[in-house]
DNA sequence: TAAAAATATTGACAAGCGTCAATTAAGCGA
DNA sequence: TCGCTTAATTGACGCTTGTCAATATTTTTA
């Protein structure tokens, strides 16, 4: 077997990640102790510290995990050749999503982490700069900027909308509507 | 009077700046405790609490504090027409420096806060976008992206070999530096 | 399957945390 | 200058933190 850490750790970091997101849902990061993350857990205290350093230890390494997922998958998707790369590559990154539906909903719902938006948005920056056929409408660089942070804030819109609500959609047809978004504007989507 | 804020909060803040900037040339923030700061500073622990909500606030304040001053100057000099106003700007930002040098010293240097700095990178980005005139040299946006890094990167490095040199040049000389260095390379620089 | 290795638990510790009411000190405006 | 307002100190409180050695448990390896 592998699978990279122990089966132990693996069960111990995922109740610890569940307890943390049920306690972000209820209040900000500088009001939850390592006694509750333990407690909701239902692990030893002593057990946190094997794994983490504190709470925001915690909190900024969970983040990090789930950005680098996030930027393996669409440095995954480098086809610079047509558009049809982009269903592909929404459908994995709604599925990510989904996996980590708990976690990823309280990072980018409200009271969400902007630090953590921040960085999700510079990933995507970096796709947009790097993929020319995404950038379709695009004349000058100072246009860009509007351009994809209409389209990152947007799609993180529609992400923590999805999560929230239960994520009545599969990731397929979320993948699609965004698609449809983003290549055609609202507007398109609206009258189809 | 005025000046914001009543002359022994201004005198408390300056006390746990000052301390906390030492405690950083140290050890990571993680490590440092309310209550060393607090006897550092040689104020009540309790004090403390009247300012701040913890340590990583604190930090965080500071940051931010000194980041819209930044921010500020930079965006008072909206020259467009020539490059002459680079160098008062450089000498503005300089001589802020100087006067935060202990917390500036200790966020750009090794064992910098590398949030810190990517917020300072995003408002100089900002500039070099809203400001042609710098921005001689550039063709594409693919190239921009380097070149405004190249040069932030590069200012970062100088001021912390700066600040942790004990500033032995002033204000004005390391902005005129700079200003050569940026629009005319460090190699013209090298054989001035 | 038995031994070896890694992980989690337990209970206990000193130290730090965050808060408070009461008091003293300092700055401010009239 | 005096009185009012605001800030800082003091001492104390119960709780949380981070760490530890000893032990028990689970997983891996041989």
């Amino acid at each position: 077997m592998a699978e990279g850490e122990d089966r132990r750790v693996r069960k111990t970091k995922k109740l610890m990640t569940k307890a943390l997101a049920e306690l972000l849902a209820q209040k900000p990061l500088s009001a939850i102790s390592v006694r509750e993350v333990a407690e909701l857990a239902d692990i030893n205290r002593g057990t946190f510290y094997l794994h983490y350093r504190d709470i925001y230890d915690m909190a900024r390494r969970l983040q990090d995990e789930m950005l680098e997922k996030f930027d393996h998958i669409v440095k995954s998707h480098t086809g610079r050749e047509s558009s049809d790369e982009l269903f592909p590559l929404l459908s994995e990154l709604f599925a990510l999503l989904a996996e980590n539906a708990e976690l990823a909903g309280v990072l980018i719902g409200k009271n969400g982490d902007a630090a953590f938006m921040d960085k999700l948005k510079n990933i995507v920056r970096e796709k947009c700069l790097a993929d020319a056929h995404i950038m379709l409408n695009i004349k000058s660089g100072g246009e860009f900027e509007y351009f994809y942070n209409y389209i990152v804030s947007g799609c993180i819109g529609v992400c923590a909308a999805w999560l929230s609500g239960g994520m009545k959609e599969t990731p397929a047809r979320m993948a699609s509507l965004v698609e449809r978004m983003i290549l055609n504007g609202v507007g398109a989507v609206a009258q189809a």
